[in-house]
DNA sequence: GACAAAAAAGTACGATCGTTCTATTGTCTT
DNA sequence: AAGACAATAGAACGATCGTACTTTTTTGTC
């Protein structure tokens, strides 16, 4: 690997982190040059502008996301077993990085403002949404799940259960709050037997 | 009210619409005067700093909240009908501000902010909390619930709706949101009786 | 209608924002 | 080792940020 493909690694990891706690909005050029510690147009130069680096520090947080919460809960066998997973680490998922998961705080910064950055992450939710679906559906198929369940219903429910998390852990400091979302989940998991 | 209040209430009320999309910290003292059609000196001159510009906005729509949403549902019957109430004033309360709700916006924005506004917000949500938590118990008396429902759990639950509605309606413009958030509303009811 | 007080505007400040251009340093190849 | 090119730094730009100070305009009272 190059030289420059090498530090703009380093640079999307520590934006990674910034964007999480700051928003990817609070994310400034200067302000990640120093935390990397270099000059602000030495970084500034991996980029084409602001949005650019905000649309490769998203990318870097959907492969990874991909990577830990999906392709390893798919090597868990189908059904209700699978679905565990996905919710298990996207659990950890969201304990991995310093502000809680990026996608969170993006979808807030993100949802009025139209623009690349925006386009980019409303795939990856529709993307995550239909595999949450997909799972379900599959649970569904090999019998775990009831054969009426609304698979997308379920997935949004599912959904919601992570969001309550990430509000009841990140802005109330709810020690109790993972054990809450464990609950949620298992009450949605009964319903849908 | 003489003019100096008056004027403050234009200003919040118009600094309320515009941090629903640009949130709190995007809210800027020049934009903000432009929207107000007063000049940014003048605007300023209301208030200490952009902190207590904040607080007060903040104030405003939990001042708000609590009269369209909270005291609204008093008058119903205790119990369900009042858990009821509670719920569809939140879902209109979501819908009354263009971009949102102020607080979902807000509480991402201050999770990882200290400082005065972070506070009130979490004074304001967990009163919020024990609100709904209080009108679960109500039905549990009333026998409208049953005797062993987790009524914070149950607080959580319902938080949890309302932030997939958040998220769906705003960032992904599902337009079946509200109908997911409603059918979600029955299934945690359901699960209360 | 004059006068005091309040409200708004005007101007300017240092800081930081994203961005551009030029110069310097570092890396890689032959 | 030298030369070519990539990578980083430096300096400066216009704009906007929050805030302070001064002046003008508006409001409310006698």
């Amino acid at each position: 690997m190059s030289k420059g493909a090498q530090t703009r690694e380093l640079i999307l990891d520590q934006a990674l982190n910034l964007a999480s706690t700051l928003g990817l909005e609070g994310l400034s050029i200067g302000g990640l040059a120093k935390e990397v510690g270099m000059s602000k147009s030495g970084l500034f130069a991996h980029f084409d502008s602001k949005e650019d680096l905000q649309l490769q520090v998203l990318q870097t947080a959907i492969d990874r996301f991909i990577a830990v919460v999906v392709a390893r809960a798919l090597r868990q066998p189908r059904g209700e077993p699978r679905v565990r997973a996905l919710f298990e680490n996207w659990l950890r998922w969201t304990q991995a990085i310093p502000g809680g998961c990026v996608f969170v705080s993006a979808a807030n910064e993100l949802d009025d403002r139209p623009g690349e950055p925006r386009k980019l992450l409303l795939a990856a939710q529709r993307d995550w949404l239909e595999a949450l679906a997909t799972a379900a559906r599959i649970a569904v198929e090999e019998g775990h799940f009831r054969p009426d369940l609304d698979v997308e219903q379920f997935a949004y429910e599912l959904y919601s259960v992570l969001l309550g998390l990430h509000h009841f852990q990140r802005l109330l400091r709810d020690p109790g709050a993972f054990d809450r979302a464990r609950a949620s989940f298992e009450n949605l998991i009964r319903n849908s037997r």
